[in-house]
RNA sequence: GGCCCCAUCGUCUAGCGGUUUAGGACAUCGCCCUCUCACGGCGAAAACCCCGGUUCGAAUCCGGGUGGGGUCACCA
């Protein structure tokens, strides 16, 4: 076909009056940035609740954007209006918020590059479909799926590279006439790429993935598809690359999986005379799955769905500091040497980034993380530990919300018991059990028979609360607390130091261990708990009293395993 | 199957030709601390996929195997 020809074509196929190429550039200039500034984006469609992979590539973006003094974009793919799940955008959007990762433009914030959903942005596309086809690198393809399929069968019994492409494709070569007399008789296409020919090879540097090389593309992919009334909107591999132009993305950073189409994405952009982004692929998180490795899926894997980690209450920064460590190994070290310090001063760095094999998801690291992170917060900012198990327990554990928020300075008191040294919780799940004895509707008495350190019997166990009884006032500071425990112990025939007691067992009840493990049963109903000075003096004297009372008085304690009702 | 990527302790990784008897973290085990449980400290066990080549010297470079992963749609 002759240009006069394309041009024609270009007409008829798109008749909507578009902007030129041109007008567009001017519409969204080039940012004024510094030369070392990142312009990143997450590009998720709205087909459900995001996923792991989702948080991981979104947080990866805005950091590298952060700490180059760049922009953040969000920018809803929703070209496939088959696939898009009412309300994933607004999901998309709570999710993103929820993790504390903010974006400078995107469809809830506006910006000058928008609008920041594909759909929104048909004219646009239009005008460049329009140009790729008035160029000659776009054409009508009139193919059924019925013909495509059956090409595709044809292809795999001859062992051959399947697609369209060389002379399988057969309406690439459509000459102006006949395309009209098909467009006259209303048949139904979709606009296809035209791969350059004899093509040389692509070399490419990936940010993450070093020197890469391809075989060029060959496949005349579709750009554009169409339903029963013509053209809709464009594949990804069309929006993406024309919205990365436009926005002015200056570094794409995303999974691995769209390392192969880079081939194709780099003829559009030579198609349309655009310099590409930089790009950088990761390597995608795996799971192990009955020996075999595969994708973290969100259809299999629970852990690939937010929710899980919200449910959990896995709190986002620690999240962060997993996906942090998974990119880059250094963070480990880092967070040793600053303990305190948020998570955002780690300088992240693209050259570190996994470039290998896709990591093993490791829910043990992360909740180990997440340990860690818990309690650097307690230490840094302890009432935003409170609001944040204050909010999970609000919608996961409303039960446990009403008495946890029913007093704020004691609940807080509560979640800081001997905060230097405790790394109770990985999860605000945790904390409803953890705390349980300091809240008198969760507080369990003790199964007194089965509960008893071996070397106390029921009777000396109530000698032991009676003697606490008289002997402590809750005036006591740490030190005479520990002091008045050892005198209580030795009075009662037991060793006053557990070393005492090892060197010669014969001569003692036990030890002061022993004796502590029975006032720790009446307090807390269990046999493992923190520091009992510490736990009496949250609880209050009156209720650390009537707790021993209680339990010193039952007179078969232990049967009955219900509810003190204090 | 074609194309592409990758290969170090169980897991995540450090390592960019000699500084390596291969370092760290998580997990495991032991000891210490200790009134219990944690926390913490110390320690143990634990890896360079295989075969060739280059080199005085290779986990590191090259080739070939093998193995793993990704991708081959009017889905993104």
């Amino acid at each position: 076909m002759t240009n006069k020809e394309w041009q024609e074509l270009a007409d008829l196929l798109v008749p909507e009056k578009t902007p030129s190429l041109a007008e567009l550039e001017k519409r969204y200039p080039l940012r004024q940035l510094p030369r070392q500034a990142w312009v990143t984006r997450i590009a998720p469609s709205p087909t459900g609740f995001p996923h792991f992979g989702f948080l991981y590539t979104a947080y990866i973006n805005f950091r590298l954007a952060r700490q180059t003094g760049g922009k953040f974009l969000l920018r809803i793919e929703d070209t496939d209006k088959k696939r898009e799940v009412a309300g994933g955008r607004e999901l998309i959007i709570a999710t993103l918020k929820k993790m504390a990762i903010s974006v400078d433009e995107g469809p809830q914030k506006g910006g000058r590059y928008g609008p920041y959903i594909q759909s929104q942005r048909r004219e646009i596309y239009l005008a460049v479909i329009k140009e790729l086809i008035r160029r000659g690198f776009a054409y009508p393809c009139f193919c059924t799926p019925q013909e495509l399929a059956a090409m595709r069968r044809q292809q795999q019994a001859q062992g051959i590279q399947p697609g369209y492409y060389g002379s399988w494709a057969r309406c690439r070569h459509l000459g102006l006439v006949v395309i009209k007399k098909k467009l006259a008789r209303g048949q139904k296409f979709v606009i296809r790429f035209r791969a350059p020919e004899n093509a040389s090879a692509l070399k490419i540097t990936d940010l993450i993935k070093g020197p890469l090389t391809f075989p060029a593309n060959q496949i005349d992919y579709i750009l554009y598809k169409s339903d029963e009334h013509g053209l809709t909107l464009p594949v990804y591999h069309l929006a993406a690359t024309v919205d990365d132009h436009f926005q002015r993305i200056s570094h794409v950073i995303r999974g691995e999986e769209w390392l192969s189409s880079l081939p194709l994405h780099w003829q559009i952009y030579q198609a349309l005379g655009w310099r590409p982004p930089q790009f950088g692929h990761l390597a995608p998180v795996m799971k192990l799955d009955q020996g075999k490795k595969r994708k973290l899926s969100k259809r299999l894997d629970p852990e690939a769905d937010a929710r899980y980690y919200w449910r959990q209450g896995i709190p986002p920064v620690a999240i962060k500091a997993y996906i942090l460590r998974l990119s880059d190994a250094r963070f480990d070290d880092w967070r040793r040497a600053h303990p305190r310090q948020s998570l955002a001063h780690f300088p992240l760095q693209i050259k570190h980034l996994a470039h290998s094999r896709g990591p093993l998801f490791d829910m043990t690291k992360l909740q180990q993380l997440a340990r860690n992170e818990i309690h650097r917060l307690l230490l840094t900012n302890p009432r935003r530990v409170y609001r944040a198990i204050l909010s999970w327990a609000q919608e996961f554990a409303p039960d446990f919300a009403a008495i946890f928020g029913r007093r704020p300075a004691y609940s807080l008191r509560v979640i800081q018991i001997e905060k230097e040294s405790r790394k109770d919780i990985s999860q605000w799940q945790d904390v409803p059990n953890v705390f349980a004895y300091f809240y008198d509707e969760l507080y369990q008495p003790p199964n007194w028979k089965e509960d008893l350190p071996e070397r106390v019997d029921l009777a000396m166990a109530k000698k032991i609360l009676l003697a606490f009884q008289q002997k402590f006032s809750g005036r006591e500071t740490a030190a005479s607390w520990e002091k008045k425990m050892r005198q209580l112990a030795a009075d009662l025939g037991y060793a006053a130091r557990a070393a005492d007691w090892r060197k010669s067992p014969a001569q003692y009840q036990g030890h002061v261990g022993d004796v502590a493990t029975v006032i720790r049963l009446a307090l807390t109903g269990r046999r493992q708990a923190p520091d009992l000075y510490q736990i009496a003096k949250i609880l209050g004297w009156p209720r650390v009293i009537r707790r021993v009372n209680k339990n010193a008085f039952l007179p078969n304690a232990g049967k009955n395993r219900r509810k003190c009702g204090d």
